[in-house]
DNA sequence: TTGTACGCGTTATCAT
DNA sequence: ATGATAACGCGTACAA
């Protein structure tokens, strides 16, 4: 009772199963008469190919395996629509799966994978890099996405977090500001670890003379509300934030404000990430395309699977600071103390 | 050069393929020193069992399809990962597809599934019913979530829509608010309908004697600018406006105020969905529990493909509202004129 | 307990 | 141009 095979679509036609292939995927060794019968035959059934048989057969899945880790929201989304984007302008469907924070769990999810994809999308900034690379199938191609550092020949797209660290402290000195607190993310958390190293040594090579303070956080709001609280009860200066993403900027924005600080008057505060809140909040932030980088780490692998090139190199992409109010700058030179 | 095959395994093993499958499998009727040494030899080979393979031998594929139109960004997100929540859990894998405007793409879209997943979640509140039937295989099972209408025995979550717009009129008039605009959503779009009708029952109840005014929109920020506009210009008297979602809710926000306006002294703004960005901004709304939705709605299909229940009622989830500052009661009674 | 052989729905090879 | 048939990798009757 299930749905027509090719079988029935060759028995109503009254030709064999091979003409019927044929005809469907457009070959030309089949003459018009006979294909003009299969078609209609193919259409009077509903028939639709059956993928799966098709992809045993063919060893190709047209389907690529995305594993993404909890993001935040639009992050997420932000990340599968560039990914679909160009997915399915390529004929490929995305099998998704997320991969929680623990690397066996993540082990098992890369394995589902097995014979329903062509090549795997992983994004796995808070996995330990052996872990990673034992858990990936080694004959499957795949491009790795911010993942904590390089496996050999294995493609990879990263984002430049150190750059958009250090354009963040640049533009914080520029506007004056001196004493800069950063709130840190997991500890786990490449891109986190790498915008904190980005914000040290922006910090040593431009203002060696400041103390280098960094509170530690999670990437939720919780632990921007809670640095605020750090800051405001120190007696430590402190007239600039640079938070690691927005989520704990906006956060400390909220906690700093009812303590009766104004922004950026008082304290200067910034984000990573540019999620569409930082837009109305006038939190400055760094951008991060991600959409762009979905798409691009899906294209990348499609060509991959197409023989089109296997470059194998990191690619690096740059996000862009974007300039908003919570950071404008200083008029006065009192800030020191 | 590919994966291991369970015929390596059983070669390794000095057993034929079908003790293997038993082993792995998990069947009782092979001997504990057999199941050893296949084991053994799965582990040395780093055998996987290939997924397609094995549902076409079993007919079933462990996935499911998620066919969704363009969403706005968090409600996307939160949508899948309520899904994937569910799946996981289960056991099942999601295939993503997005369906776009268009009730051509949407078949292809759909067909494109078959023979991949055991069955189907459509959200499509956009394609005309009869469309969305025909591009539906009839032999698969399928979830609708917020189509426009129902389908003989295809199992549908709804969103009260119209019960929302009714909380929301009833809340701006408790509130003293007495001319309210409604700005509608997109023509084609159920959702946006039954929010505009739900407005209009609500106040031909409550209110009979108010004008129901409403400025179309298209879900986007733009158009609630665009309205803002329209309202401060007209000499029509509006003291609340009350947008089909956030989005536009939030574009009516800013241009009122740019404009001079008071929210809510002069005028009250609500909006639908309750995206994280609202509750920053203190804008009331109605709280719609999406991912709660898309995990329902993967548990209900899953019951359906594995024989507990095949409900095929349509499930109407409430929404809540939100009440906030841009719709505080007004003080006094000068709110006729 | 174990092995042989067939079927799942396609595509591809090799005849004809 | 068309047809028979062997893969593809697995599960599972059925036989032993």
């Amino acid at each position: 009772m299930g749905e027509a095979t090719i079988r029935d679509v060759a028995r109503r036609a009254e030709v064999s199963v091979a003409s019927v292939s044929r005809a469907l995927n457009g070959l030309n060794n089949v003459r018009g008469e006979t294909r003009e019968r299969i078609m209609a035959a193919a259409k009077e059934l509903g028939y639709v190919p059956h993928a799966g048989a098709r992809s045993l057969s063919l060893a190709r899945a047209h389907a690529i395996g995305v594993v993404l880790p909890d993001l935040h929201g639009e992050f997420f989304s932000e990340c599968v629509r560039g990914m679909d984007r160009e997915a399915s302008r390529r004929g490929y469907l995305l099998l998704l799966s997320n991969m929680h924070d623990d690397s066996e769990q993540a082990a098992v999810a890369l394995r589902a994978m097995r014979g329903r994809v062509d090549g795997l999308l992983v994004m796995a900034p808070h996995i330990p890099l052996e872990a990673l690379e034992r858990a990936l199938p080694a004959t499957l191609p795949a491009v790795l996405i911010n993942a904590p550092g390089e496996i050999a020949s294995r493609p990879a797209l990263r984002l430049d977090n150190r750059a958009g660290a250090r354009a963040m402290v640049e533009h914080l000195l520029g506007g004056g500001h001196r004493h800069i607190v950063h709130i840190a993310g997991p500890e786990g958390n490449v891109d986190a670890q790498e915008r904190a190293q980005g914000f040290r040594d922006a910090l040593a090579e431009l203002a060696p003379d400041m103390p280098v303070r960094i509170i530690s956080g999670d990437f939720n709001e919780e632990a921007g509300e809670a640095a605020a609280r750090e800051i405001v009860a120190s007696s430590a200066p402190c007239d600039a934030v640079f938070a690691a993403n927005d989520m704990m900027a906006i956060g400390c924005l909220h906690t700093l404000r009812q303590a009766g600080k104004r922004v950026p008057e008082d304290i200067a505060v910034a984000g990573f990430d540019d999620v569409p809140l930082a837009r109305y909040l006038a939190l400055t932030t760094i951008e991060v395309r991600i959409a762009e980088i979905g798409a691009r780490a899906v294209s990348r692998l499609i060509d991959m699977l197409e023989g089109k090139g296997a470059d194998t190199r990191t690619e690096l992409h740059e996000p862009q600071l974007i300039a908003r109010a919570t950071t404008a700058a200083r008029v006065n030179g009192a800030a020191h103390g």
